[in-house]
DNA sequence: TCTGGGGTCCTGGTCCGC
DNA sequence: TCTGGCGGACCAGGACCC
């Protein structure tokens, strides 16, 4: 469950029965998605709180069961929270390879019905059924026969919001869970819209809820009354137009079933702070390799190499260095990220998170010839791709650097699995 | 209360070349 | 030769999304 789906619903919705003339845009969202997928194999824990998260002394929760969420749990929250908040609640930690095959299949579900299909997470995704009329009925029709398909195929459930405009369809699908299906017809969107908090608006988090309940700006109908002009001043040029927009019920955005990546990245937050700089750099290393693997993978390579470090005190500090030659080698990563961490000068600082992350991608192929920095070049390039293929053949760490592998690893036991 | 991990986008500042 | 304006690239930080 998102923020955004924390916020109290508006009432019913909008007048029976939904004429769906001129939405052809639907927001499926699985409902609480991660918790639905252990529960398939888990049966005797329905009907009782379930979190699933970080098992680990600083986790979060990733997905709650609806009964937890009565004790006021939601995702984000820290695990310490959540278990203080429903102390009887059982907890699973994330099985990611898992939810992301179920995942698999429901889009392929969402495939059979449309070929707009717009993947937003692994739970969720916006699909255009404009064309699939003829074929198929009227949107709130293939909504219906979508959440037919999901519930017999896969046992878990999903909600569907309909409407002319992604920004109202996944306001739609939010306000109808768990389990619902709701229209928000073409001409009643600000009749649907206005009453909402402003915080149920795209792009308004936190911070700028905080800015505008200082102005008074309590309802999307009180923003959308305010001049954009004055937004603008107030919130910026992009947000201040684009909520203006959106309180208006206008979001000219297709749904748009490939977006190709524009960064690969990974981080890992430490169980306990770490100062000593060996740690840090081998952290580094595990990460750069992790995320050139990545970019080999999916046949990208990127110019730019950011780190970030974040200290005890939860200060975030980036630094970034933009490369002449894209590259996808871990060990350019690696070395680019160790310059960029000493030149941060957090030297024995205690960090709680460091991460990795290669920006401004472009396609493999332009990876021209990379150099390692100052080295020549000695055949890495060679040498990863070789372990590229073993780690296909016997899986991820099944060869790593010499000073990631620790004397006392179980070598069936690699935490990057 | 104490804050994950994977991302995208925007803003404001600085530097540099024209 | 110096100076100012401008635009683009880059960088750092922050807000936001799921």
């Amino acid at each position: 469950m998102s923020r955004k789906q924390q916020l109290r619903r508006p009432g019913p919705p909008p007048g029976p029965p939904a004429d769906d003339t001129g939405c052809g845009i639907l927001h499926v969202d699985m409902d609480a998605f991660f918790v639905s997928v252990e529960l398939l194999e888990r049966p005797e824990l329905r009907g009782r709180p379930v979190i699933v998260g970080g098992t680990g002394g600083r986790g979060v929760v990733a997905s709650a069961s609806y009964e937890a969420r009565a004790f006021g749990v939601h995702s984000a929250m820290p695990m310490t929270r959540a278990r203080r908040l429903c102390p009887q609640a059982v907890v699973l930690p994330p099985r990611h390879d898992r939810y992301a095959r179920v995942s698999a299949e429901v889009m392929e579900i969402f495939r059979s019905v449309t070929p707009l299909v717009e993947p937003l997470a692994l739970d969720e995704a916006f699909l255009d059924v404009s064309g699939a009329r003829r074929l198929l009925g009227r949107p709130a029709e293939i909504g219906r026969l979508i959440r037919e398909r999901v519930r017999e195929r896969q046992g878990i459930t999903c909600s569907v919001g309909i409407a002319s405009t992604k920004f109202v369809a996944k306001l739609a699908s939010t306000h109808c869970k768990p389990d619902g299906l709701m229209v928000v017809p073409a001409g009643r969107v600000t009749e649907f819209l206005h009453p909402l908090p402003v915080a149920a608006l795209w792009g308004v988090g936190e911070r700028t809820e905080e800015h505008l309940l200082r102005l008074g700006l309590k309802t999307v109908g009180d923003l959308a009354r305010v001049p954009p002009d004055t937004l603008r001043r107030e919130l910026g040029d992009a947000l201040g137009a684009h909520l203006h927009e959106l309180a208006w019920g206008r979001d000219p955005r297709p749904v748009t079933p490939v977006t190709p990546d524009k960064s690969i990245g990974a981080e890992e937050t430490f169980d306990h702070d770490i100062a000593d700089p060996e740690l840090i750099r081998r952290e580094l290393l595990r990460l750069s390799e992790k995320v050139g693997a990545r970019l080999r993978a999916g046949g990208h390579a990127g110019r730019t190499i950011s780190v970030k470090l974040r200290t005890a005190g939860f200060r975030t500090i980036t630094r970034a260095r933009t490369l002449p030659e894209p590259t996808d080698m871990s060990r350019v990563i690696y070395i680019t990220a160790c310059r960029l961490y000493e030149a941060a000068g957090l030297d024995r600082v205690p960090l709680r998170l460091v991460g990795v992350r290669v920006e401004n991608l472009v396609a493999g192929g332009a990876a021209v010839r990379q150099l390692a920095l100052d080295e020549p070049e000695s055949g890495w390039r060679e040498a990863e791709r070789a372990m590229d293929r073993v780690s296909r053949r016997f899986g991820r760490g099944a060869v790593r650097p010499a000073s990631l592998v620790d004397p006392r690893d179980d070598p069936e036991d690699h935490r990057d699995q």
